[in-house]
DNA sequence: CTGCTTCACCTTTTT
DNA sequence: GGTGAAGCAG
């Protein structure tokens, strides 16, 4: 491709922002507005200009949306190996801490602990400090220790700012898992940012010759950067040749996490004489869908005043769709999805646990799909396990890895002795593989299990340096005795541990062949423990089940937001904060702006929560989406007095069963009708026939019960 | 010490 | 409804 072909495909602020020379940049990219265009076309284009690709950092917040990147400008630089890094702020983070572990004082080959490792250490702190879990649920303790490194507050800053007692307490956890974490020469999430930005600002010659190496920076989703990041992107950026902050802050949906909106409304102040260029054009939606979102989210205060123009054409109105109840909910979107093709369709919801009934219709009526997010692959607890035998490999001292597995199959180290152990630890501060091999105080028994538990690592050992991760993989769940814990059951758990397993030694192959150089175990287990989820979903053909949040970046011509209830959405934690509540309106927005064609809204007024059924509201959004844009129907009968008279009216059994022929017995289903002692109801579905019909009622009041037809006495009502 | 059962708990979003 | 801790029998 020639240059000028290049930048054609590009509009005229698009290619503004491409062209762009010196300095910082600010590009406020709209929902669909080609953002990632504009990055991919950047990258090539400073390769293209000869600008040393080693130079050059592009940092995105997932490993999907950096992978998607940097095939694309490969792909425009026309440059098999660009050089370039692309990656996460974590990966970045990462690589350049393990060049630097010396001047930052780490250990060599540092570990990297996840959330649920940090949850177990500051369960283990709490105990040690006697604070109940009932007084301090641990997650919350975990998430303020992470929301306070997020804002670079260290253990002694963060005692000293606390005035009451829960505060301190969580103060003392706080320095306790430091503690215990640098004693495991582990890392958590929230470190490698961290201690990133604290080695660029305390020396002085790191940090310069940091920024003689890079000289461009592009950061993605800039909305979405938490104070530490914020930090590290000016210590890199602030005397690069050039630094591109792309993003939203319409957008920004990690609030939870750290990231405030600040970073992105005050980029012109931090980095003056800072160009911006807005990209108001969205190529992805039709101009009705974008109405209705952008109708939506201009009721957020904090946000810069901005229009965005569809440029296709109007299409169809934005469906609202109300349900009597989460059952014919999830019926009427599977049919209407049922006729289409599956790649196309997404179904958003705002917590993970609402994608249950939907994957269970979606099997029932064999539509394949696949669940973004959802359970986690790497934090299943067998490739946990079989990664923490590949972390004691690399360095034994790990005491999380060993904590994790020492038992694990069962080798007759149980309790006790572990407790033992860990007194020893406590005083000695030495590494539970340090204390193991001389343990005082255990008998016999768990002395020798103990002993050929270490042989076993040592031989791991051994191998770590020189064996290929997929090799030794395969050794030690030969020789831990791991791999026949889950052999030959039947069990269904089982079964899928030992795929899990498999699934985990072939993604260790494609690794190699991916990094035929630097396929060392060392490598490997970085890239797994920066990996999450997406990494292996591959969506295509399959109808695509989401969280708003995962579902940033994506686009599908039809869209589905389900649930869209009180409670939900806003979501119940999060109703009572404006900022929060800006921050759930933000969510519906990226939500609504994932569609190209099609966008239906659904709710339901009864719903089974937590195994209840509760009634619930609309949610507060929907009042504030511009009617014009929207087409209403209300599916059932109206049950609340929140029904509006306007709206069009489906009786229930349309959506019960398209394909009953006329009948008119009085207890059929969707029939309304009357029980002495529950009072009003509807026929929801029936079983058998004859005199041992059963039938299933839902009633307004007492919700859904069952009856055998004959013995009931129910009346048509 | 192990493996099973039961019970109480909590339920937002993720690198 | 699912998970993790606690309790109990072998």
């Amino acid at each position: 491709m020639s240059d000028s072909d290049f930048l054609t495909r590009l509009n005229p602020e698009q290619r503004e922002a491409v062209l762009h020379e010196k300095g910082p940049l600010l590009v406020l990219a709209g929902a669909g507005s080609g953002k990632t265009r504009v990055i991919t076309h950047r990258l090539a284009r400073l390769v293209r200009s000869g600008a040393d690709p080693r130079g050059i950092a592009a940092v995105t917040f997932t490993n999907k949306a950096a992978g998607e990147m940097r095939e694309r400008a490969q792909a425009l630089a026309g440059t098999a190996a660009p050089g370039f890094f692309v990656g996460t702020f974590h990966s970045w983070c990462l690589r350049f801490l393990r060049r630097r572990y010396r001047e930052a004082n780490l250990p060599p080959r540092f570990s990297i602990a996840d959330s649920s490792d940090q949850l177990g250490l500051v369960k283990e702190a709490m105990e040690e400090l006697g604070i109940s879990a009932d007084m301090l649920p641990p997650n919350s303790v975990r998430s303020r220790i992470s929301q306070a490194k997020n804002a670079l507050v260290s253990a002694e800053r963060f005692a000293a700012q606390q005035t009451d007692f829960a505060g301190e307490r969580i103060a003392q956890v706080y320095a306790l898992y430091e503690k215990k974490l640098a004693a495991s020469g582990a890392l958590d999430f929230d470190d490698l940012i961290g201690r990133s930005v604290r080695l660029l600002s305390s020396s002085a010659p790191v940090a310069a010759e940091e920024r003689r190496r890079l000289r461009h920076l592009l950061i993605d989703e800039y909305q979405d950067t938490n104070s530490s990041q914020d930090a590290l992107v000016k210590l890199l950026g602030a005397e690069s040749e050039s630094l591109c902050a792309v993003g939203d802050e319409d957008q920004s949906i990690y609030r939870w996490r750290g990231a405030e909106i600040e970073h992105i409304l005050r980029f012109e102040e931090d980095f003056p004489g800072a160009r911006v260029i807005a990209l108001e054009a969205n190529y992805r939606s039709t101009a009705r869908i974008l109405a209705a979102a952008s109708g939506l989210v201009s009721h957020n205060r904090r946000r810069r005043e901005k229009r965005l123009r569809a440029d296709r054409g109007d299409g169809a109105s934005v469906r609202l769709w109300r349900f009597e109840e989460d059952r014919t909910e999830i019926e009427a979107v599977a049919r209407e999805v049922a006729g289409r093709p599956p790649g196309e369709v997404a179904i958003l919801y705002r917590t993970n646990a609402q994608s249950r009934p939907f994957e269970e219709e979606m099997v029932r009526r064999r539509i394949p799909y696949v669940v973004v997010g959802g359970m986690k692959f790497y934090e299943r607890a067998e490739v946990k396990d079989v990664l923490a035998y590949l972390r004691l490999a690399a360095r034994p001292e790990d005491d999380l890895a060993f904590r994790r597995v020492v038992n694990v199959p069962a080798r007759g180290i149980g309790a006790a002795t572990l407790d033992k152990l860990a007194a020893v630890v406590r005083e000695t501060g030495k590494s539970w593989w340090e204390v193991s091999a001389d343990p005082q105080g255990v008998p016999d028994r768990a002395r020798t299990a103990l002993a050929r538990f270490r042989e076993v690592i040592q031989d791991l050992r051994g191998k770590a340096d020189t064996w290929t991760p997929s090799a030794l993989l395969e050794h030690l769940l030969a020789v831990t005795g791991y791999g026949a814990l889950y052999e030959g059951s039947e069990d269904r758990e089982d079964v899928a541990r030992r795929e899990n397993i498999q699934e985990l030694l072939s993604s260790a192959r494609e690794f190699e062949r991916r990094n035929a150089e630097g396929a060392t175990v060392a490598e490997y287990l970085d890239t797994v423990s920066l990996a999450t989820n997406e990494d292996i979903a591959e969506s295509g053909g399959a109808v695509t089940l989401s969280t708003l949040h995962a579902a940033k970046g994506l686009e599908f011509p039809q869209v589905f937001v389900v649930g869209l209830e009180e409670g939900f959405l806003p979501h119940g934690q999060s109703a009572e904060d404006e900022e929060e509540l800006e921050e759930e309106r933000r969510l519906l927005y990226v939500g609504m702006t994932r569609a190209k064609d099609s966008l239906t809204l659904t709710l339901a007024d009864r719903r089974l929560v937590y195994g209840r059924v509760e009634p619930r509201r609309p949610s507060r959004f929907v009042e504030e989406i511009p009617a014009q844009a929207l087409e209403e129907r209300f599916f059932g009968r109206p049950s609340s007095a929140a029904f509006s008279p306007k709206r069009t009216f489906f009786p229930a059994a349309n959506v019960e069963d398209e394909s009953q022929e006329a009948d008119d017995r009085p207890l059929r289903r969707g029939r309304r009708v009357r029980h002495p002692r529950y009072g009003f109801g509807v026929i929801l579905g029936e079983e058998g026939s004859g005199e041992e019909t059963r039938l299933t009622v839902y009633f307004d009041r007492a919700g859904k019960k069952k009856f055998v037809a004959r013995y009931a006495d129910l009346t048509p009502a």
